[in-house]
DNA sequence: CGTCTATTTGAATGTACTCAAAAGCGGTGG
DNA sequence: CCACCGCTTTTGAGTACATTCAAATAGACG
């Protein structure tokens, strides 16, 4: 159960078994069907997300009904919206599973506790949102200086299991173009 | 000369007089005159920089020769290139002075000397990436959902400052646009 | 004051979108 | 296990948003 979420953290800090005990006693464990949503839209952010087994997107709806999704998370990565979680405000984000997942969460009340307990994870979470902000700021270059082909290019390079895993409807989503027009650039690169 | 890094300090951590000394005791000034270079594509980055007047442009040029902007950073702003920096590879970004600028700066070295010495610093910088990953969560968001109209209107009611500071064509490829359409989008929206 | 760069303007072009319809595919129930 | 239903993908024609290139004008800096 908590194997990959006890291996990602030690990729930064170093846990005795104690601590150890301590943070797995601050997570609980949900499981999503395919489709379920694990937020919505208006609703504040009560959790950091962390999944076992699965794949969610990170979405918005636009004012003409248009998803745009903001990131995938798949087993081992991190989701969640911080800016609602941290604000305490409603979130513009959903996220919704796209297979069936199983998810360890933490409240903000316990990840506070944490934090606080154990100031090594201060040091975890500001590796992991460097790395995470590193990743924001190469896609936001690319979303403003390349072409949908370059940028679909980079993202099956980048992300090779995606592409088997995930919906072209997606990944055109997620890429910022239509699903019709990836549709043509697939064909285009296949030939 | 820290009054201003300290206050931007103190917003998320409390520090007495001498972690304050010992802080200040690892910066360093140095000033760039309009159009110096801060930093040059190549170059590891060797320093995290703080902002205390002034104004720089943070970008990348691509294949074809042309600029495009990550990020501006004015006084009170921290800047950088976390990559390169944490990574200890060369950067594929420039930074230039758009003004005579004036910023602090630590070195990589003298950082993670902070982060152990202080492990409140551990807290501040887990909060400027968290607040930082938002807002490019944001900009990801409007780069893959709005018209380059949208995007300007969104710009200038963010930084109302920067409109008057930066000159369009910075501005243009900061938003991912030619600076002659965002002259034609200026001349639409005043009429 | 002169030079260099930024901005404006316009015509032609290209990239990506919209809308519509057909084809393909996967999951579910009978 | 097959057939149907709903959703995804493909295809194409017409359109819109944004770029390219060029030239004129304006503005800033030394």
């Amino acid at each position: 159960m908590y194997i990959r979420i006890i291996n990602n953290v030690k990729r930064f800090i170093e846990l005795d078994g104690e601590e150890l005990n301590f943070f797995t006693s601050l997570l609980s464990t949900r499981k999503y069907k395919r489709k379920e949503m694990l937020l919505r839209n208006g609703e504040v952010s009560k959790y950091e997300l962390f999944i076992i087994n699965g794949c969610v997107k990170n979405y918005t709806i636009d004012n003409n009904g248009f998803e745009h999704i903001s990131m995938f998370a798949i087993e081992d990565w991190w989701t969640g919206d911080i800016a609602s979680f941290v604000t305490r405000t409603p979130t513009v984000f959903n996220i919704e599973a796209l297979e069936d997942t199983e998810v360890l969460q933490i409240s903000k009340s316990d990840l506070e506790l944490l934090l606080d307990k154990i100031p090594k994870f201060e040091k975890f979470f500001r590796i992991l949102y460097q790395r995470s902000l590193t990743t924001y700021i190469e896609r936001n270059n690319q979303n403003i200086s390349f072409t949908a082909e370059q940028r679909y290019l980079t993202f099956i390079k980048k992300y090779p299991k995606f592409e088997l895993r995930i919906s072209q409807k997606n990944i055109a989503s997620y890429l910022g173009i239509t699903p019709e027009f990836l549709s043509v650039l697939r064909k285009k690169l296949n030939s």
